[in-house]
DNA sequence: CGGCGGATTGCAGGCGCTTGCATCGATGAT
DNA sequence: ATCATCGATGCAAGCGCCTGCAATCCGCCG
């Protein structure tokens, strides 16, 4: 008979909770307590309903139930990009647990400022979502109020947003760590791939990364009694050609690092090709380090703070999930550890 | 007035069409329809309908709407991947459309089959969606049924599904050309990474460039008189890792291939790692093609069949939109151009 | 000046499911 | 044996929006 259901569910119009109901010989309220397995149902009988339910391939119609109790059963994210490694990578993970759990994610990607923009306007969410995660993306202010009055648990990875759940990671000791790696190897002139104001969308991850960069560089320069390079704080836009062009502003200054810290794996990837394509090696002439253990640094064999991406969505989806069987958990930041991968792109610097 | 509207918005509960036609001092028909641009109401009456339900920041709830239209504004995307290159970068293709169009898009993640089976056991998309969207996954017989029992449009983004749109490369063609290229260039001994069966997920797209190149090769081996060498057909998962595996074993053969043809971008450049490694230059000693154009093969030189993944993407989500808005177009496939992007990977073999 | 046709609007009955409340037995206590 | 009790069900009133149909209102024609 479980095949049956198919065939029968195929045909025609969707039945109905009464459809269900009538086979079953049982009222349509009935059904619907046991299709949910709410209390009060003799078994005896929910096994019937379920027996019927299944020989019809019923199937609950999620527009009513919605609208008779306000549930949705899926939850929005919105994301900046979704073909960058970092984002495909955190929205599988959330994608994962949620699915798991039975409720269903809709995308939004908001990279571009029109579409942003478009997409608060009209606030698609509006009733649609029993929560909403934001990856990477800061609110603005007035964003903000409007994912607020949509009055559902927000979650966000990558910025902390008031009266929201958060999950990330240390950003700033992240990157301390990284440099410090350089200056223990002996670096002293180190540059900054990462990204300029205006940053676009407003990312402070960048911002986070290049304090930490600045904090060990410019102390590095006071103990050496040395003025520190501003120039050595290049943008990337946090993509390859970024990191490509960025690296060969780094190469054409006359005061040249001997190594260069990427906030970004994608950036490092091409100060990596830049470097090759001057002739210069790696590590031997510049050491290079990145940021995120992208799947493709292991093979270039790049040295770089890995961050656990798929877990950092898993962990948000969690906390989802918790917020929406009504837990009563405090709301505070989630902090999940990053580590230091040592490859094949840093090392001591020449000496000359 | 226009920021009052956030501020009246996100106070208390939502209104409903009767408070904003309480406002307007009209029916709720009326605002029903002025809202959704039907025609049969005064302009005068449309605008002033509009102000109110600006001025109380009304949205409309797409439950109630669904429930009475049985129209959803959503569509589903099924991929068996979201963090792979492709995949991630098709869905973006798709999403840009699709929400430029004010329709949203509800992501399933098939990867792992437990998670198949579960998703088309429960069938979540069941009237919840507008139509589906199936990217790269072959469909088996009852799923095929199951989906076409949601009664809703169907397109497919590398497969041919019989009765449903679908778009796609010539996935055939795209290799023959670049294994001709290879054997142009003077490769007689050419291997091949792909995915070796059983292909997990049912995947076609492997079986079609395995096929082109066994074509190529099996011909060139018939000029030169010579067997085939059936260990150069490898797989490699069309991960990274799989195809640095793959190449291991290929440089383990007592006979060498000149070339590698490599089903996917991400398993060239394993195989390039893995060559580097064992001290074997590319060009020189070994050519290496890919396929994809994935970001990162311009940054290793990778040549490669480039298909134009986003354009797929937009192209399927026009088609859905196409449907959607009741065009009567005819099923046909779509299909894509590709090209060989030539970069430093391929060379003639080196006279030993 | 009455009657008409077309453009606007309002009415009311759903759409399919959920849920508070009433109903109905059957059970256990008295 | 009788009545209170409790579990299992059924009733019916929504949830918020859409839409066929009827009611109005106007400008015009005859």
């Amino acid at each position: 008979m479980a095949a049956s259901a198919c065939n029968e569910g195929a045909s025609g119009m969707p039945e109905k909770l009464d459809d269900v109901a009538r086979l079953a010989g049982v009222s349509a309220a009935t059904v619907s307590r046991a299709l949910r397995g709410v209390p009060g149902v003799a078994e005896s009988t929910r096994t019937r309903v379920l027996a019927a339910a299944a020989e019809l391939g019923y199937a609950i119609s999620p527009a009513a139930s919605s609208l008779a109790t306000g549930r949705t059963g899926t939850v929005g994210v919105i994301v900046p990009f979704v073909d960058r490694w970092y984002f495909a990578r955190l929205i599988s993970g959330v994608e994962r647990v949620l699915r798991d759990a039975g409720i269903s994610l809709l995308l939004y990607n908001l990279g571009d400022e029109p579409g942003r923009a478009r997409f608060f306007a009209g606030l698609p969410l509006r009733r649609r979502v029993d929560a909403v995660l934001v990856l990477s993306l800061p609110l603005k202010e007035t964003e903000r109020e409007l994912l607020r009055s949509l009055d559902v648990p927000l979650v966000t990875i990558g910025t902390e947003e008031p009266g929201g759940d958060s999950v990330g990671i240390d950003d700033h000791g992240a990157a301390v760590t990284a440099m410090r790696h350089l200056v223990q190897l002996g670096h002293r002139e180190i540059a900054f791939i990462g990204e300029r104001p205006p940053i676009p969308l407003g990312f402070t991850t960048p911002l986070r990364r290049l304090a930490a960069y600045r904090e060990v560089y410019h102390a590095v320069c006071r103990e050496d009694g040395r003025e520190p390079e501003p120039a050595f704080e290049t943008g990337g836009g946090f993509t390859v050609a970024g990191g490509e062009e960025a690296m060969g502003t780094l190469l054409g200054l006359p005061r040249r690092p001997t190594a260069v810290f990427a906030a970004s794996d994608e950036m490092a990837f091409g100060a990596l090709r830049t470097l090759r394509r001057a002739g210069l090696r790696v590590p031997e002439d510049v050491s290079v380090l990145g940021f995120d253990d992208h799947d493709l640094a292991d093979l270039l064999e790049l040295s770089t703070v890995a961050q656990p991406v798929a877990e950092l969505g898993a962990w948000a989806g969690g906390l989802l999930l918790a917020r929406l069987s009504g837990g009563k958990i405090a709301t505070s930041p989630s902090i999940l550890g990053t580590r230091l991968v040592l490859r094949g792109s840093t090392a001591p610097p020449s000496v000359r």
